[in-house]
DNA sequence: TTCCTTGCAAAGTGTTTGCATTTGT
DNA sequence: ACAAATGCAAACACTTTGCAAGGAA
């Protein structure tokens, strides 16, 4: 926990950034909620628990800042608003999926990466370079089954 | 083509909606475009051309509408707008994925559904009864490729 | 008439920007 | 002192809504 925190801080002096009070706070509450898939509205809320001066423009700063630096990057569930969530948008990294429950509206992440076969058939057919991609498979999940 | 118009009509009307006269231009707009996945506002840019008339919002409750009836449905490329396809978003009707290239913005469509055994595995794995599915795969398009 | 549709403008929602002030070094 | 970061409010982009006027049955 302390330690990406401190690696964050490095990535950030490297790019000639700095990893301020603020945005730290912005860190953390994206750390604590790291399954939660925060939005920025709902990041601001949480910071301003411990820092209730603190800006929603702020918030908003720190998160594109984040993405710059590939420590976080924006995911769209379709309900008008960006999630937030760690690990780079680009390469393949960090390839999980999400179920997404049209029900309850939760989310259940999937950390297998499940599609290679059909990475390698689409690119062959396509001639298409695959640097990442996106599945979101909607359903209802175990809780809300049988309601 | 033709069909296709008078198919939403009787679709509209089992619903006690009608098919009006501003609501077909907007479809016809759609399926002379079917391959573009027009937003909004170029939806209305192209209607505007045969009814000058026309207003935004009129477009918008068409679209929506049309949402309802499970003509078309939304889908989201990332761009900060709602993009529109023919058919439906529920239900394991009308598969298909995107290849979008982050070089052109080009979109291609791949009309197979390759995810079958995948969703059943997910399926068994986590309880989840699946609806329906959107994968989006980013990268460099054959065109871009060399570039 | 009655009900639905439409155009227009206003309001909403999520996000970004301009600018004066504050902070860190 | 200087550059970067911040709070606030205004601006933005897309979408939705309220309402009075228009049209079809």
């Amino acid at each position: 926990m302390k330690n990406v925190i401190s690696d964050v801080e490095d990535r950030l002096r490297a790019g000639d950034s700095k990893l301020t009070a603020r945005r730290e706070l912005v860190l953390k509450v994206l750390l604590e909620n790291s399954d939660k898939h925060l939005s920025a509205e709902e990041v601001y809320n949480l910071v301003k628990r411990r820092a209730p001066e603190m800006g929603l423009a702020t918030v908003y700063r720190a998160l594109e800042l984040f993405q710059e630096f590939d420590i976080i990057h924006a995911i769209d569930f379709g309900d008008g608003r960006k999630r937030y969530e760690f690990g780079s948008g680009k390469g393949k990294i960090h390839h999980h999926h999400h179920l997404i429950c049209t029900k309850c509206g939760g989310i259940t992440e999937v950390n297998e990466d499940l599609l290679e076969d059909l990475e390698n058939r689409v690119s062959r057919q396509h001639h298409f370079t695959i640097t990442d991609h996106q599945l979101k498979i909607f359903g209802i999940c175990r809780q809300c089954t049988g309601k």
